[in-house]
DNA sequence: CGTGCTGTTCAGATTACCTCA
DNA sequence: GGTGAGGTAATCTGAACAGCA
């Protein structure tokens, strides 16, 4: 017998989730290199983890100009539902200083750009930091808070942002975006909750496709006021959590498997000691070959046959101890004996019934 | 054509934060 | 209020792959 089960093989279409595992696909990928300053002028510099996890994850941020705006030039724009503004020239993030620092400092001089207002804000919005802090930072040029709710009011209006709970879902957003603060020290992993409405969305997304190319990642991120980064590790995670379920799943059908064939192994034990007794019993039985099992692939009933058949004794196991297919979407062939013949003829037990 | 480099995405493992009982 | 468990966003690491020189 053999036994074949495909653990987390991420081949296998993962249907108990996402119903459609059909349209799960590899789409091509195509670097891009889009963030969220495009549709809110916030300086990537202020890029959350981009700056601090390494160079390859700083790609959706970091990536050079030229790349962005070809992407820009060559990818229909699918939401515009925010208002943007001047994407800020940016070199690249290795020659970037340090999040919040030069850049910001530049703009220190009373000239209170969007972009130093809403790192302000970002800052300002650390959940755990008290405000003292914020206001002596030279960096909260103002109200941060105004600026930033201002800005998410404007955001919010007329569009489908998905975020809703404007305020809420914006110091969710800025919070995470401000969580790196290695600068002064902080580095602390800021934990973003997403909203309900956001998780929902993703989800749907999830269930149309567990893998993102960046057009759909970026269109997300915008719908869903998150960095596209976000956006990828939360199909990411999502994926993960899927293939652990999915293990969990097989680890117990398999555990019901192993169950079902020891109960199965021990009904057949015993048939086979009352055959054996059967064939001491009956003189002429020691001259027949020996008896094989065998189960029909059709009816899928155990049936022991024997070659001469003198006495055509051919026992049909009725249908009270019709052997339980462990596998019942594999539909196993099952050979209590490792020797057994290749399935006689159909209804090969009726045949001998008569 | 083969090779090395670079950039990107992914899975897997892990960490760290947050919520809740 | 303190605490541990569980959920999950975020990070790290290595592999695979594509594009380019």
């Amino acid at each position: 017998m053999e036994l074949r089960l495909s653990l987390g093989d991420s081949s296998k279409p993962v249907e108990f989730l996402t119903q459609n595992s059909a349209s799960e696909q590899q789409n091509p990928i195509k670097k891009n290199g889009f963030n969220f300053c495009m549709e809110l002028g916030l300086n990537t510099n202020g890029g959350n983890q981009e700056n601090k996890s390494h160079e390859r994850d700083g790609g959706d941020d970091d990536t050079s100009e030229d790349t962005r705006e070809d992407f820009m030039e060559n990818t229909p724009i699918q939401l515009d539902l925010l208002p943007r503004a001047p994407v800020p020239r940016r070199t690249p993030s290795h020659l970037q200083p340090l999040p919040w620092s030069s850049d910001n400092g530049s703009s220190e001089n009373g000239s209170i750009s969007g972009n130093v207002g809403l790192l302000a804000a970002a800052r300002g919005l650390e959940v755990n930091r008290p405000p003292a802090e914020e206001v002596s930072s030279a960096n909260s040029v103002g109200s941060p808070f105004q600026m930033d709710f201002g800005m998410y009011t404007n955001t919010n209006t007329g569009n489908e942002n998905l975020g809703g709970n404007d305020v809420v879902e914006t110091e969710r957003v800025l919070s995470s975006r401000a969580s790196d603060d290695d600068e002064n020290g902080f580095n602390t992993r800021k934990k973003l909750r997403l909203s309900k409405e956001q998780s929902a969305f993703l989800e749907e997304s999830f269930k149309e496709h567990s893998t993102l190319n960046p057009k759909q990642k970026l269109a997300l991120a915008n719908q869903l006021n998150l960095r596209p980064r976000q956006v990828e590790v939360w199909f990411q995670n999502r994926r993960a959590r899927t293939k652990l379920k999915q293990t969990e799943v097989d680890c117990e059908y398999l555990k019901r498997c192993c169950e079902t064939l020891t109960e199965e192994n021990r009904r057949l034990h015993k048939e086979l000691q009352e055959l054996r007794a059967l064939k001491t019993s009956n003189p002429f039985c020691t001259q027949l070959p020996a008896t094989t099992l065998t189960m029909c692939p059709s009816c899928e009933r155990v049936a022991t046959t024997s070659a001469a058949a003198t006495n055509a004794r051919t026992t049909t196991i009725d249908s009270t101890t019709k052997p339980i297919n462990p596998f019942p979407l594999s539909r196993p062939r099952f050979y209590p004996f490792s020797q057994a013949p290749p399935p006689a003829p159909h209804h090969h037990h009726q045949s001998a019934a008569s």
